[in-house]
DNA sequence: CTTGACTCTCGACCATACTACAGGCCTTAT
DNA sequence: ATAAGGCCTGTAGTATGGTCGAGAGTCAAG
């Protein structure tokens, strides 16, 4: 454990917390890391909470949450009111947008497996099945949409 | 078979390949249309092959190519001395960034369902283990990147 | 010929998540 | 005391793929 009350100027939270300094100060805009003191000069003065909080972030944002839903579930944290229930329904729901989009890719995936399975890759482009795909009514009845 | 020099104005383009019109102009500044002859009085004039191509360009963008990958692929199309080859190693480069998303994808996927398997649903969010596993230094070990 | 629908250009704006200056003040070590 | 480096604000730019509106000119039906 170490001394919890040690203060970083932003340079320093920027090497604690991989962060460039203009992401903690567009953080700072976006309202997703709360305002830090500032020194007389002006210099902000930012705590561990601020880098736990763009760990945080950081974390969420590798699960496929907006800054926009990060800030939401940030707000859901900081109300005293918010149950467990409520927290969960958010992953949950994001947990649908990824099988969703994972879904879409498979389609897409599979789509060009065929294209590229039907185009034996020798010959003039004339020919290329892949293109004929493409631009027109597909030959093999095949829908892209 | 239709007649085939039949002429568009831009409103019948929108509404034969299902595009905005703003998006047709967008994609003639963009170079992915020829552009499209003019009447005296400014009005472009497209043709049958301007509507094919841009429902080739939403295949493709289906297919999750973006327009700048878009506009190689017609590129090598209008490139006579394109090989087909060419034209399935662009398909397969595209494949392999699918295959990469989806890996992506999969693994978000199981930390959600980790994470939404760790919470109860019940109880105040204080002791919330989604929340507990954005904040800090996991309790299970696992690492979310 | 009039009128309403259509088209023109050009620039601004949307959302997302940053990143990069410019110009000036502050801190810290020597 | 001075100089290097850090920090400040505010604006603008990046990439992606469009979308919208103003103000003006054009086309087609009646």
């Amino acid at each position: 454990m170490e001394e919890k009350n040690h203060t970083y100027k932003i340079g320093e939270v920027f090497r604690h917390a991989d962060v460039n300094k203009e992401t903690v100060r567009y953080y700072e805009k976006r309202g997703l890391i709360p305002k830090p003191d500032r020194r007389r000069s002006g210099y902000r003065i930012f705590t561990q909470r601020h880098i736990d909080q763009i760990r945080f972030i950081k974390r969420a944002q590798e699960l496929g949450f907006t800054l926009k839903e990060i800030k939401e579930l940030l707000e859901l944290r900081m109300d005293e009111n918010t149950s467990c229930s409520e927290i969960r329904s958010e992953a949950q729901k994001k947990y649908q947008d990824v099988v969703e989009k994972i879904n879409d890719l498979q389609r897409i995936k599979s789509t060009l497996t065929d294209l590229i399975d039907s185009c034996a890759g020798s010959g003039p482009k004339g020919d290329c099945p892949i293109l004929e795909a493409l631009e027109g009514e597909s030959k093999t009845g095949n829908e892209l949409r």
